[in-house]
DNA sequence: ACCTGAACACCGTTCAAGT
DNA sequence: ACCTGAACACCGTTCAAGT
């Protein structure tokens, strides 16, 4: 197309900006417009061209890190078991992104694409494990509310520069130093703590959820 | 005590600083060190004498928000009933302390006296339904990461300026507008939307997780 | 001991101007 | 049509200074 002045920088383009956005973000865990125009190497407010503010391009973002889920998972496997293992997807491109995650799912519905396609195929799944409309409307929202309270747990570890280890250790001797004798409970949690994987955490809580609502369909 | 100058404004003291700070976050949904300042009739730097930064301002009113729980509820009813009014409870103490609110929970343990306090009461409510140490711990966090979703998505609503009604209609509208040959779930979704309350949303998928941990037991 | 003020290194966004 | 630059109204925090 058009190609006659000199070289100049990689022309700007709303797929550039998100790709570039999502970098950043994934990285540092947040952006500032002015740290993604100098990424740019363009004026932060070239950005505003394509975007009407930083809220629309973040919306732009959540969908972008949406199309980071695997394909909707082979047809093996009862309904629950693909549902399952579609739910351990979606956190963990949620863990991915952790600068947009707290976003999904929170945000108004008119998402993009790749967000319809994931309702849909989430919706689908428990209408074929026996729920009604009524009732897989339901237990769409509870898994959503569920995965997103798992992921904005991980997003604060990552944010503090703490891994799995570390964080269940500072966990540990944090319940470790309360008085055994006022809050025993909360003592005790401090042995149990660092043997909980949060993998097999989310997981469990998962299927106490698809269970609950596969019991009541 | 000290009473010889003149009047000057009132003693800055870390209650007084914690007191207005949540009044502050609970109004604007945020809050800046330089309108504290304002509000509190002092220059922003001088809360710096108090805490060492807004983080550690933050964890304070993280646990004065929990101090505004009801008491550990009377002893009616069943463990597990009385542990689902506990999380009712909760989630209203967060719902109404929307800046606030993210922090609860997935932040280090080792919080204030009101925070140990409602995780002791809690772990001990699980153990009386019958759950050994390891699957009090299990479930304390899912119950603790459910909550923590849904007060993400009420705050979310709320920062967007819009009431629950409005917001239903929103959503409706969003799913009312998707193809319903490409996603006939999602469009039927539209149908349900409207007619979830949030509450009622929230006790639905606290009963099935609490019903699912009384059966593990 | 406690508070202040200027300063530093940042933000998102508007608006008039350039090419 | 697309990008720029100065400007506005903000941030959290450090540091030297005041009382």
């Amino acid at each position: 197309m058009k190609k006659k002045g000199p070289p100049r920088r990689q022309a700007l383009s709303r797929e550039r900006i998100v790709e570039t956005a999502l970098a950043l973000a994934d990285a540092r865990g947040d952006f500032s417009m002015r740290a993604l125009g100098q990424r740019l190497r363009v004026d932060p407010m070239a950005i505003y061209r394509h975007f009407r503010d930083k809220e629309a391009l973040l919306d732009a973002m959540v969908d972008a890190a949406m199309a980071g889920l695997k394909a909707p998972l082979p047809d093996s496997g009862t309904p629950r078991e693909r549902l399952h293992r579609m739910c351990v997807d979606f956190l963990a491109c949620l863990d991915d992104h952790p600068g947009v995650a707290m976003r999904v799912a929170t945000t108004r519905p008119t998402l993009g694409p790749h967000t319809v396609s994931l309702t849909e195929a989430c919706l689908a799944l428990l209408r074929e494990m026996g729920l009604d409309a009524r009732e897989a409307t339901r237990g769409f929202m509870m898994v959503i509310r569920f995965i997103t309270g798992v992921a904005a747990a991980n997003e604060h570890v990552r944010a503090h520069g703490a891994n799995e280890a570390e964080w269940q250790e500072e966990m540990r001797s944090g319940y470790a130093s309360v008085s055994p004798t006022d809050h025993p409970n909360v003592a005790a949690m401090a042995n149990e703590i660092a043997s909980l994987g949060f993998q097999e955490e989310f997981e469990y809580g998962l299927d106490l959820l698809l269970e609950g609502l596969e019991r009541r369909r």
